[in-house]
DNA sequence: TCGAAGTGTGGCAACGTTGCCACATGGCGG
DNA sequence: CCGCCATGTGGCAACGTTGCCACACTTCGA
């Protein structure tokens, strides 16, 4: 009666007023929508009627607020333009809005401080656990004095302090490299990007090892930091390519200087694999489309994304039987 | 004193903390950390040192839930694997970063029932705006019901209710179709995707012109519903290509369809451009590398995303000009 | 007939912040 | 000498939820 007389308030509904449009109490509205404690048969219909009518969308914040848990996990990848972190992040967006999370996702370019922002803002809204690919070992140290669980993708930094999912780097490169030694290649080319990471340095492990194992000596030379991307992976190629005793395969490390090696050698005219045997990890859709094609070692970055998120729940107590709320969908 | 002897506590460190271990008050600790209002030069030394050692990073959800309001902007694309959305999503991504925003992402696999629960999971955690590639009107509807700020990135389906950033598709087509004709084809397939949506029916909007300004007769069987992938498009071209009057460019909508068609040419042993002439939208990567070339409309999705946040920006009010927090990043 | 269990419901505090207000100083002019 | 402003600081309520507890009513067995 003395209320105001806004037409629409464009306040958004909340519990309060679902529970007066009902003629109940905020708590006996909560437990009817919450499904959690006891509420009439009747009781219970005229509250979800009157959600229904207001439109009532319950506050994640406040909920998680008072509940004390969070269900959003943050995902950082280097670089969703790179369609490995893309399919990685797919698979984790898949799992996790299956298992009722929501994904709260960031992408640093390389940059180290974009990392610990992306991180710091994943400690602020506190959520319940981080899947990253980490640059170097400072973010997850950071996460894990946070008391955040972290679930480490592709590449590890922290092992044995917190779980990761990775493949076995060191073994599928080595059975590449057997391969191309079985093919009769003598002078391989590595192309690495970041010895620092598990994943550079276990695949030249077990490049290393195949060689080693195949009797072929190991030439410096024929290992090559190519950098971070395909322009400066295609540069180094020419490089190599053009030496007199040049290698007659080259296994790149990952898609992008995979198809720096590729431009490289389209650039030199050279064909594969006539001329130059090209192995790769990570298998791109290009790879099945560029004439005569590439071996790679196909990641599935799908399956480690799910995989990932498994891990996570499974670490937080979660096994991912989520209560479906009791509200509709809306029209 | 007669605390609890519990050697750490794994609760996170709160303001309260902060205030009691700075020896001032919960207020004051807040002014002194946000730097609204009044707050002694020595008192936010000591406030500031307090909350270092604490480790102490405010909580969001709290912050959001007091000041009404939420730094963060929610994302539906509609599948991170497409190259398109990724780059979409990457530059939303940026864009967000840099104006203080988080993103939270989701994609709907095509599936409408993802993406309005995806628009529900934004509702609930009041995101302050949401940008999306929609399925259809519904969900931008319900979003405007709830009075959440939207922005239609690629495709329009609330034209005039709400911004959109979308490329100018008829007349991108009808270029690149009058640039077919030029070449003088008259026998060109359009491959087109779903024409319920903005951009396939503004291509096909623009091809159509571009054929009946170049005097060419339009033909039903030329227009190839291909489908929302690749595999299905590669179907279709080979059928197309298989007839007698078979076409002798096609013009592929998306990446997607052009990879199909691309493919099924392969297939047939069809030249590229010598015996089919293929043009697209979407400028991927693999374009550039495949034997012979492909013509395509480069659409620069980083930059749609880009824009789709500026707009997002402006119609929040905000001009992009956030404070820095005053706490240093931990090291 | 009375108490105990069973079945619903409402009151209230708390989650971690912020912003309004009131209050405590000190220096100053009237 | 008193009141007033400027400069700081603390108290308190509120944001929207949930969960504990207390309470009211019904039913039932002793």
């Amino acid at each position: 009666m003395s209320s105001t007389v806004g037409d629409q308030p464009p306040r958004r509904a909340t519990l309060r007023d679902v529970a007066q449009l009902a003629g109940v109490s905020q708590s006996t509205t909560s437990r009817a929508l919450s499904g959690e404690g006891y509420a009439g048969a009747d009781v219970r219909e005229r509250v979800l009627a009157a959600a229904e009518t207001l439109g009532y969308v319950p506050h994640a914040m406040a909920r998680s607020l008072r509940k004390q848990d969070s269900q959003t996990i943050g995902v950082l990848v280097s670089d969703l333009q790179n369609p490995f972190y893309a399919d990685l992040a797919a698979g984790i967006a898949d799992a996790a809005r299956r298992a009722g999370y929501t994904m709260m996702l960031t992408d640093d370019q390389g940059s180290a401080e974009a990392e610990m922002h992306a991180a710091q803002a994943f400690v602020a809204t506190r959520v319940a656990g981080v899947i990253l690919t980490a640059l170097s070992g400072d973010v997850v140290e950071y996460l894990l004095r946070q008391h955040v669980a972290v679930v480490e993708a592709d590449r590890q930094f922290a092992a044995g302090r917190c779980d990761a999912v990775v493949i076995d780097n060191a073994g599928a490169a080595r059975r590449m490299t057997e391969h191309l030694l079985e093919l009769g290649h003598r002078r391989i080319a590595l192309f690495v990007d970041e010895t620092a990471w598990t994943t550079g340095n276990a695949r030249s492990e077990g490049f290393r090892e195949a060689l080693t194992h195949g009797g072929v000596a190991w030439d410096d030379a024929f290992v090559v930091q190519a950098g971070w991307d395909a322009a400066l992976a295609r540069t180094a190629a020419i490089d190599v390519l053009a030496r007199r005793d040049h290698p007659t395969a080259i296994f790149a490390v990952n898609n992008l200087l995979a198809e720096g090696v590729w431009r490289a050698a389209s650039d030199l005219g050279l064909r594969i694999p006539e001329d130059l045997s090209l192995v790769s990890f990570d298998d791109s859709r290009w790879m099945s489309m560029v004439t005569p094609g590439i071996t790679a070692v196909a990641q599935d970055a799908v399956a480690v994304g799910r995989a990932a998120v498994g891990r996570l729940l499974e670490r937080l107590g979660d096994r991912g039987c989520r209560r479906r709320p009791r509200w509709s969908t809306p029209r």
